[in-house]
DNA sequence: GTCAATTCATACAAGTTTGAACGATTTTCT
DNA sequence: AGAAAATCGTTCAAACTTGTATGAATTGAC
């Protein structure tokens, strides 16, 4: 109920979404985070294992891509995993540009260990909604993710 | 579709889930800041102002419960806030510990000139969902943000 | 009233994130 | 081939965020 602004129906909706989604999404991830899912490791850090574990090497490009955090982060990000011997560069031959990541020996069995556990609490606090409502939510998610060209972008 | 990583089906839905409520949430923030509908001003200054605008003067602990971040953030907020003279504290007379915060005329004026900017974009941005589909996000993230009990927290 | 526990806000150190500037490499155009 | 444009990753300063520790004020037990 605001107190001060009253838009159209449309926009009062859509901001009431907005906070909704902002705020189901950041509590969602301070409560994983909380239960110790991945200990020592930051969001994108964990994030970044969990790419590699799941789809193999790739460059630092793509990695940013996946993380949506700046290129300059992302260095960040390798570098520090890199000093802990989780996962290591290795310089592409064809083009000589980019940085292929891969986990090292130790970065795989850390995530290994860790992502089991993970993925059990993620689907504890999902529970609260049936397997019909998750996918409803990815759905919509996946729609919003992808968004809309803006109006008139010509000019 | 996981190289390393088989867990159960309500696993698997729930971490494709969750990428989805995250990678959707992020984007569409990502989007709406590009599109400037709050220049020189932080998430979190923003969010600040927008519940002083809505909801009225406020201590510091009700922005710090809106905001989601932690206290320390929230006085750094608020300093660079009332630096700029947008927002102004006031000792409460009732609890002398709590700090009442409020907008300034120039904090009314800068927030009423930029909400109604924002809320057409945030409109526009999320015009990708019909209304019926935005109230069923809207409803799966509430429930979603309040979250479960674990299942056996009494041990 | 007084002491202990709690709550509110601040201070500070460490880590994260961004955006802009830069060098290296590749691609495209002529 | 050679020049211009684009792409990839790094570096750096500034800003943001967190968690811990601390001081001030209130509440509750005795």
């Amino acid at each position: 109920m605001p107190t001060h602004f009253t838009g159209t129906p449309a926009e009062v909706l859509a901001l009431d979404t907005l906070i909704k989604l902002t705020r189901a999404n950041n509590s969602l991830l301070a409560r994983i985070a909380h239960r110790g899912t991945h200990p020592d490791l930051s969001v994108s850090q964990f994030g970044t294992l969990e790419a590699l574990y799941h789809l193999g090497a790739m460059s630092q490009t793509e990695i940013c891509s996946k993380l949506l955090k700046s290129g300059g982060n992302t260095t960040l990000v390798i570098d520090n995993l890199e000093k802990r011997g989780l996962v290591q560069r290795r310089r592409d031959t064809e083009d000589r540009r980019v940085m292929m990541v891969e986990l090292t020996a130790a970065g795989f069995e850390l995530i290994s260990a860790i992502f089991p556990h993970h993925a059990q609490v993620v689907a504890e606090e999902m529970s609260v909604l049936t397997p019909e409502e998750q996918r409803t939510l990815g759905e919509l998610c996946k729609k919003l993710g992808k968004g809309a060209a803006p109006p008139d972008a010509s000019a």
